[in-house]
DNA sequence: AATGAATGAGCATTCATTCAT
DNA sequence: TATGAATGAATGCTCATTCAT
């Protein structure tokens, strides 16, 4: 299949290079030419750039949520009253994000992606990725919010993306910590040791204490939420 | 004062459109006609787009770190023993990030700005930035390991990262998230809000326990760190 | 053939221009425009500047040492020897010079455009005419020393350079010497005149007395020559 | 005298520069930076970089014509008939060349430069020195007339072009040459070896046989000459 | 299904020059 | 007399995209 293998060569191409330096450093000529496909090739596979990045997200997401939803699906069945332990939840999160780009070989390049996704401006992606990733997310908050009933909406809302935060910006700046950590603790981290690493903080930072409630208008929305 | 005019208007402008934009997203173009400047005023008055990205930098970072050096002295003025509690660090961090450049009013236009720092390549910037601020950060981390005397230091270098992904992850993505909050929580969410939010959960981060030993070269490692 | 098309109409239009006014004075925008050719084609069929005006080069000296090779086989199978007068090889290198851009009509701009090559800074080029035409000038100049053995080698390689300024200089600054000439003298001069004209000079110069010997290094080193 | 050194040091400056990379290669920021002195320097004292060029070639020849002027009033009042050797008016010539910029230590940068008006497209330049020194030139011709009074004229001005072509050409590439001789010939050339070189050269040159006459119109112009 | 050629827009940068002080 | 700031024009080059084949 010559055209498969043009497609799947630029997608290969294309998910390092813009892992390694972000999207618009990376031009349709670096990722053909490091491809050894013709330069059209591109918009004549995914009909423009915009599309390309899209696709890259596709080949990791797609097959995420596909297990993240029959590993929830398993879940649930498993706890009939519904709710299942944030742990349980977290780990299975953990556990899936790590199965699907194991089998390609490159959580680092899927994290460093996930980054750019949030930091860099490209509107279209973030939008492509709401409207195609929305709904296992929302799966996946609702499940936090029955585990964790005492948080107020809000609070809760804020932690996940906390987490979040830790999460992305801890494994997308990888190699370069990985170096630091090496050259400072004489340690070779691995994905899994950061995990490892992960899993107490984030569970401490869920179940931080709430903030101190302040005066005026936030109290009542807080409330509310 | 015409040249401290134009520099200032190229400054201002610049930080803007980095902050909403990105670096390479931004032209000189984009700046100089919004600042209603000479295209060529840029390379006249900073040299190159990458001097001019790193006096944005500078622009923040030079107050900021005098102004922490300052607390800090402060702080170890204080503490007769040289330890200060954690707590007590961090809301001096906090209290400095945010009154830098709330004199600008523009937080979050600096947390936009680090988090490009991070995510984008522009490796001139990361070398930039560790070269001119990496001695107060140095310092920064030195106070810290002081106050937690407990933990290892590989795991208070994560702990340290993990935290810092949280704050500049929520912060840099702050309009993006504060738009989903308003709309899910009507609740409007100032940077002040935020912080205090971040509290409990930064110190349950660093105070969360430790991750279970693991076998292999990675245990007397971390023993040693 | 759109390609060869656009590509001798870059190389036509960018050897005029460059022999009227020199390489720096030539921006690829005079070629593109006066080509009617659009401004990124340069870049897409040469890749640089650089690179066109070694290509420039390359036209008219690949055929001029493609068949000055053969010209000088030819010549060293009549000799048996392999002593060739020197008058039959400087007869057998104009030939060669002036048949080649003949066929193109334009030996002046040849030799503007070796003149160039001489007098202007481009060290890229001055590299790019040794590395790829050096071959056949030693061999002329090899050839040159069996014809002239009296001559130490240093005075004949001084001698060489002397009668290769004359031509160069010459015949690059033919036109504005030509009009002095047919102001002045009422003469139409055509290149072939010129030709005729340098013949004798060019053999007087190359047979001239030897200079008187100096004293001190230069005596041992002449003599070793 | 703040303002004459400033004229002095972007005259020392430019003529450098300008033998080394050209007059297109070297811009006015390259003078004014390397000899320390203001941007607008350039534009204050000389009018444009136009006016710079030949205020540089002024200084070199403005004390030439001078000097050339003085040696040849004295070579007339020696020869009573006004008809002076050749010899003895090239070795005039030479020595008022060796003489002038051996003052300021730069034959070199001279002939380079006085190789670059010949070469490069500057056509202010040529009529600049044509207008200025023409005068000296025209004098000089006269008196090679009448010591060559065998010469047709058209050929005595052609052979006078040849010769000029090797002086110009050898002197100025001197370094270029003068590092593949020392490499090739260990010999380490003076300025003063190349003149002692060039001498039977020159003189071979120009009493060279006449080319043979050819039919057609030149002949009658050539007799006409 | 794929490609070589071409294109127009845009890029950062450099230029000689001008001007207010 | 001298200069820092500013400017408009131009430079070589790269970009994503289109199109005929």
């Amino acid at each position: 299949m010559a055209q498969s293998d043009t497609v799947s060569r630029i997608l290969d191409t294309a998910e390092v290079l813009f892992a390694e330096r972000g999207f618009a450093e990376t031009s349709l000529r670096n990722i053909t030419s490091k491809a050894r496909v013709n330069l059209a090739a591109v918009n004549y596979h995914f009909g423009s750039k915009k599309a390309l990045i899209q696709a890259v997200f596709s080949r990791y997401l797609d097959p995420f949520t596909q297990r993240f939803h029959s590993a929830l699906d398993e879940l649930e069945a498993r706890y009939a009253d519904g709710v299942i332990p944030l742990e349980e939840l977290l780990e299975t999160m953990a556990t899936t994000v790590l199965a699907v780009p194991a089998e390609r070989n490159s959580l680092k390049v899927f994290m460093r992606l996930l980054g750019l996704a949030y930091s860099q401006a490209q509107g279209h992606l973030r939008r492509h990725i709401q409207a195609q990733y929305g709904d296992v997310f929302a799966r996946f908050t609702e499940l936090v919010r029955r585990a964790t009933p005492e948080l107020p909406d809000a609070e809760r809302f804020w932690r996940l993306h906390f987490v979040l935060g830790t999460v992305i910006f801890t494994l997308s700046g990888l190699d370069a910590l990985r170096d630091i950590a090496a050259k400072d603790y004489h340690e070779q981290v691995t994905v899994r040791d950061l995990v490892r690493r992960l899993r107490p903080v984030v569970v401490a930072a869920m179940n931080a204490p709430l903030p101190p409630e302040i005066e005026g208008e936030l109290h009542a929305n807080t409330r509310a939420g």
